[in-house]
DNA sequence: ATATTTTTGTGCCGTAAAACATATTTCGAA
DNA sequence: TTCGAAATATGTTTTACGGCACAAAAATAT
């Protein structure tokens, strides 16, 4: 983690061709900060910090005491869990301006899963510790999270039975239509927005890497999808979402 | 579904070799019912409902309106999702006195899962309605959900990387001793207190019921268990959970 | 009590996917 | 630029697990 200037932060962000400043940000969190009081705003707003993180930078780990509520101001962050001999399982993946981090603290828990950046990130903490005791005077803060915990429960149990009974066609045919949903597509109407390592998409998909660059092949030799090093076009969607509803 | 009196309810909760009264269901709902003004208090006793499952009996399906928040006052209840073909899997069990049936109405959906009686099963009914009205008044019922829905999805996606990573005779031991944290032991201190069918333990298990069978086996002849029908015994729970641990 | 259906228990086989091995390409650092 | 290390790619082997078939036992209905 590094912890940086409102400067250095937009800077970051500059040089990965996207611009911030300090007014947009607020803005950014208004579907959380509209609820609150004239004095709840302010102190929110005197507590959180602004940071800024690299390409696969650690914004916390598994285990870690879940002290803040983060906020994606900018970037791609992948939400990640160990399992069986420390192979890591894509959890969530979180675009902005999503809030991330919160669940652990609510349960009175380390964090259970590890937030990392995809790409160059802004990220906005407040503590949770003001987020819970603000909760506790104000119902519509409370509203906020129920629905974004139930939405992320509903997902987490879609999840368990996809990653589970699907085969391997199957479960990466999904991970690229989430991908798709989660961060869009660039201007041409087909190339996915998020460029992730093989790797990462095997993590998503619940499979080897070997399998998951061997599926990307086979997709591309059939032409459902076209392959430019970390690119991924979609070509043929109806054939990726029969292959993600068939299993 | 079957809807029925107290009388009733009792009736059938007297035949499963179980009592229950009227004046001990409100105690019960306690940890809920305590966070209410008088008023507030006033209105849930009006509004709720008492119901009786019989084994195997549907409390609510996949797809139904959530209309309701369920509490299991006694019996055993499950939670299942279908997936690809229809096949069902277990992704959560219920004792007395859990919440469950919630999450959909918060996230503004149907039921994405439906919940089967176990054994037979009296179930209390709160309108969603009352529950969300009352929470937009009243900040502590708020957090009594973000609480329960917190661990809810941290069990979730522990869930969702047991079952995708760990080898068979791993995911059952983990579903044995699951059973055990959630229904306990009988007298004897080894004896499982749930009978399920190995179909049920398969669903839990993310295994065909061939392969629950054929562990279970697996398991008795090494000692681990014992099996006496529907009866499981766990003889030796540090290698159970050694299983466990190494997948 | 008897018949019928459901659940449990085993064996065998085919296959999907992991494990392993090894090029080849790309990328980052000196 | 050159070198070393990742990341990507692909073929081969192994194995865990699902699918199927069938028998026995238990539960349920008649």
């Amino acid at each position: 983690m590094c912890r940086k200037t409102y400067f250095e932060a937009i800077i970051s962000i500059v040089m990965a061709r996207k611009t911030i400043t300090i007014k947009e940000t607020l803005p950014k969190l208004a579907s959380l900060m509209d609820l609150l009081s004239a004095e709840e705003h302010e102190v929110f707003e005197q507590r959180m910090t602004l940071h800024a993180f690299r390409r696969n930078e650690i914004i916390y780990s598994e285990g870690d005491a879940s002290t803040y509520l983060h906020c994606l101001i900018a970037g791609k962050v992948k939400i990640q869990k160990k399992g069986v001999g420390g192979r890591p399982q894509i959890v969530r993946v979180i675009k902005p301006v999503d809030f991330f981090g919160y669940r652990a603290a609510f349960a009175g828990q380390n964090y259970a899963s590890g937030a990392l950046a995809f790409e160059p990130s802004v990220v906005v903490r407040i503590p949770m510790a003001t987020i819970i005791s603000t909760l506790i005077e104000n119902p519509r803060l409370g509203w906020f999270f129920i629905e974004r915990l139930s939405k992320d429960l509903g997902r987490a149990d879609e999840r368990t039975v996809n990653l589970t009974q699907k085969h391997i066609r199957g479960r990466l045919a999904e991970s690229l239509l989430f991908l798709r949903d989660s961060y869009g597509l660039e201007e041409d109407g087909s190339t996915l927005s998020i460029y992730l390592s093989r790797e990462d998409l095997a993590n998503l998909s619940n499979m080897t890497t070997s399998n998951a660059i061997r599926t990307l092949s086979a997709f591309a030799q059939e032409k459902i999808i076209a392959i430019d090093g970390k690119k991924i076009k979609l070509l043929d969607i109806p054939k990726l979402e029969k292959i993600n509803r068939i299993g």
